[in-house]
DNA sequence: TTGTACGCGTTATCAT
DNA sequence: ATGATAACGCGTACAA
């Protein structure tokens, strides 16, 4: 049995089928008495639009894009829920969050980026931890989908940032202030090739790490640093372990790659015997919910995972509205969370 | 500017929008040299096709819809993730899982089946958590959308289901074997009306816990059952809280609602000074990321959630496919992980 | 207030 | 091997 389409509920009432797009979408120069007609019958015959030759005819889509790498990561899943739950909230898209994953691959995130913009699949684009290239961006500008970056910035697009520089800078200053001497630091990978995404991320927590270091007249030399990519658990353990193998005796680790390589860095310190904080402070980033049961708890720093969500959807909205002459870039301050590993 | 359409291609070559059709879809009786040249041009001209007039056109829409509940519970995320990981893996719908959540409105899940439904939004639905009713799915199973449940079972579906009754029992006689007398449960609430999801997980945990004490001679009373509907940390708190109020003195909590909710169980055990595992033993259930982690590390039975992604995947093609004749409904034996708290 | 006719980008049918 | 034409379901000028 085919589904029903506004020609059957024309035919059954026996008007036009424009009558019945009208009333179901609500047109002003319409009868209150057809429009009840037709939805009573939409409702009777179990009709619900087919969204594809809705899109098709207005070149729109009553949707939201939302990209990142993947879902399993606390925090992308986190701000997405929170997206979600602010569409819900305030009614706005409630069925049109159109969550995509590019696993980390550019030639997916390239293939999405394309096959939204061209099957104009998408009233705006949040992209979280990813951003576009400046040619694929300059096509969305042209065409008016808005941009929203969350955790980057461009100029093109609108952007939503927790300030990494002062959130890193807290780390630092909290290590100097309880006296520790020997600082190591394990941030995302600081690629150049502009074909990679350049996490701003981690060149700025890295920026604000080094610089606070630096006020009170410590260095962090390269090989205090360790790098990541994929901000995964065994991250954590191997950079701790290449840390040892280096021979340097740090006393501090400011985990900026995040709370789950902290995680990692925390676990493979029980298993080599090391105590924390005794031994290695360790403060990591984002606050995710289990960093409250880690052992030791673990102190963090904060990202207002929530409030991104909420703010990044309003802003979506504001964009879509067109209330937005510029480009708009909001900054957030993170707070430094102490518990027990620092 | 417009995106370019196949029209486009067309009129610059000089030939017909069907070949050009033809020759993007690989069809047999094209030329190889007209295929080489449109796909020149289209890479030229950055062209990408319309999904949405390709979906009208086909009455299909190379996807597949995976629907759950929310997207930032570690359980959903995970088995999503390994699910778009085996797309990946096996280059089919690699762009086209299309989450969806319903953030556990009834009213949500309605519309957006419908939605997907007579959109003809997917090739083939996959359910994780919740499932549709009788009447809906009636209505697939006559369009041949195939639907596979994670975690629930009906006539008309596929399924996959991890054994509750057995994850289950083999809590319950661990608790015995280490001597423990006066045990509690928290489990998934169990409502009735077949308006809601009736959550066969929870019914199955509660039963194979319930018999599984019963054969060593232990009844389980109501009293002794704390019931959670959201799976999350502060109802773990509550429910002890709630144990505590009702006076008995329990020396052991399965808690069947998850690790979420085991998590809350412990914190606030900390809170109040209660020692896990010696004043009570506490399981939980799913073995997320963080379990290893806690305070202390949680004994769990452990979900498989990375298997369970890929087999749904896997069963999903097969249906798409046409391969299976009848409901398939795959159970997996869950694993008891021994840790600290129990 | 309602209906006619057309277009959205694509695929499918039937000729050629 | 290729092309003209219709069809998918819906929205919308334009006309009535």
């Amino acid at each position: 049995m085919k589904p029903t389409t506004i020609k059957d509920i024309a035919k059954k009432l026996g008007i036009s089928h424009t009558t019945v797009s009208r009333a179901i979408n609500d047109h002003p120069s319409t009868s209150r008495k057809t429009k009840n007609r037709v939805r009573k019958a939409a409702e009777a015959m179990s009709y619900s639009p087919n969204m594809a030759a809705r899109g098709l005819a207005m070149g729109k889509s009553e949707s939201i894009a939302f990209m990142s790498t993947r879902f399993a990561a606390p925090f992308i899943s986190n701000v997405l829920d929170s997206f979600e739950q602010r569409a819900f909230y305030t009614k706005r898209y409630v069925h049109g969050i159109m969550p995509y994953s590019t696993r980390n691959e550019e030639s997916v995130k390239e293939a999405l980026l394309k096959q939204i913009l061209r099957g104009r699949n998408a009233d705006a684009l949040v992209m979280l931890t990813i951003k576009p290239n400046e040619r694929i961006l300059a096509e969305y500008n042209r065409v008016k989908i808005p941009v929203i970056l969350i955790e980057n910035s461009m100029k093109g697009a609108h952007s939503i940032m927790v300030d990494n520089v002062s959130g890193a800078g807290k780390a630092a200053e909290y290590f100097i202030k309880t006296g520790r001497k020997n600082i190591g630091m394990i941030v995302g990978e600081i690629v150049q090739p502009p074909s990679h995404d350049l996490n701003m991320s981690a060149v700025e927590r890295k920026k604000g790490f080094k610089s606070a270091l630096l006020d009170h007249g410590f260095e962090l030399p390269n090989r205090n640093i360790e790098e990541t990519h994929a901000y995964i658990y065994e991250e954590g353990k191997r950079s701790l372990d290449n840390f040892i193998k280096k021979g340097d005796r740090l006393d501090a680790i400011f985990c900026a790659a995040g709370d789950i390589v902290a995680m990692g860095v925390l676990e493979r310190a029980k298993e080599l015997g090391i105590k924390i904080p005794e031994d290695i402070a360790v403060i990591g980033y984002d606050d995710i919910l289990a960093a409250t049961h880690l052992d030791p708890p673990l102190t963090t720093v904060r990202q207002p995972l929530e409030g991104i969500g909420i703010m990044a959807f309003d802003l979506a909205i504001e964009a879509i509205e067109g209330k937005l002459k510029e480009d708009k870039h909001i900054k957030i301050d993170p707070e430094l969370i102490i518990r027990k590993s620092a």
